[in-house]
DNA sequence: CTCGCAATTTAGAATAATTATAATACTATT
DNA sequence: AATAGTATTATAATTATTCTAAATTGCGAG
């Protein structure tokens, strides 16, 4: 627990982000529930251990990790973003029953914007499917 | 315009859609302005020529329309849909400059989730890109 | 160690998108 | 024309997010 708090430390600084309690809460949130939660789902369980948690706070630290690279941001359904502290290229796929977001990996994937000779700047890729998953589609 | 009304109406027909002075204009505004409107894009342009056209109409509208097959919901930023009418397979890119939001082909995609073997039903498929569009890296 | 300052957090108000509700208007049928 | 069913409207309610200003924290200089 000590040791693994070093490591979140040193995680957020890896990420030049200065660590206080709150991030590194929020940091061992996503790293231990692979869940892309929403500001929601991440608020209502760590305002248990921290009363005092604001939601400006929970918002403030997740643009943040994002601006850094700690974090990506999906924007897989209407109205409310989640976030995913897995950041090497990746897909998603929401089931529509269960409601659990699963990865999706990606072998190959080939349009005229991710080409080489393309002459803009990429600063994001978002892949997402919405249906029924395995378990769900019997 | 009067054959391009028999147009109009002949295409919600053909999604099941029961034709109304709002449904066609706004099922006109979609197809002269392929620029992946907002629902107060398309709102605020249409209320000029009906002045009673409501909010409530124009989101009730698109659901349905979204519901029939007719038009796409596109969720490539937070907060916020946008609406597509052009729905053969393709992806998006907003240029975070000129916020204009670019189709983008696809011409390979293969993740674990699209291919033939996967048990689930997939509903939807999204591909989005953000960066700067060549025009705006410059 | 303690003081001062800048960064962070907090609580609550403000904003913006969307959804819900109930009344009104339209359309097709008898 | 009366009826029933559907669509539209105006507005209220809800929800996610952002803004603001005050309070708190924690680090570094003295
Ligand atoms: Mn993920
Ligand atoms: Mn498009
Ligand atoms: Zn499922
Ligand atoms: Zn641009």
């Amino acid at each position: 627990m000590l040791n693994n708090n070093i490591n979140l430390v040193a995680i957020l600084k890896e990420y030049g982000i200065k660590p206080s309690i709150q991030r590194i809460e929020i940091l061992e949130f996503l790293i231990e529930n692979r869940i892309h939660p929403n500001i929601e789902a991440i608020y209502s369980i760590l305002v248990e251990k921290m009363p005092t948690l604001s939601k400006a706070t929970v918002y403030n630290t997740l643009d943040l990790f994002a601006k850094n690279g700690l974090t990506n941001r999906l924007f897989i359904e209407a109205n409310e973003v989640r976030y995913d502290i897995r950041t090497d290229r990746h897909g998603h796929f929401k089931c529509e029953k269960c409601k659990i977001i699963h990865d999706v990996e990606i072998y190959n994937l080939d349009t005229e914007i991710n080409k080489n000779d393309y002459k803009g700047m990429i600063y994001a890729e978002e892949i997402n499917y919405r249906g029924l998953c395995e378990a769900c589609a019997k």
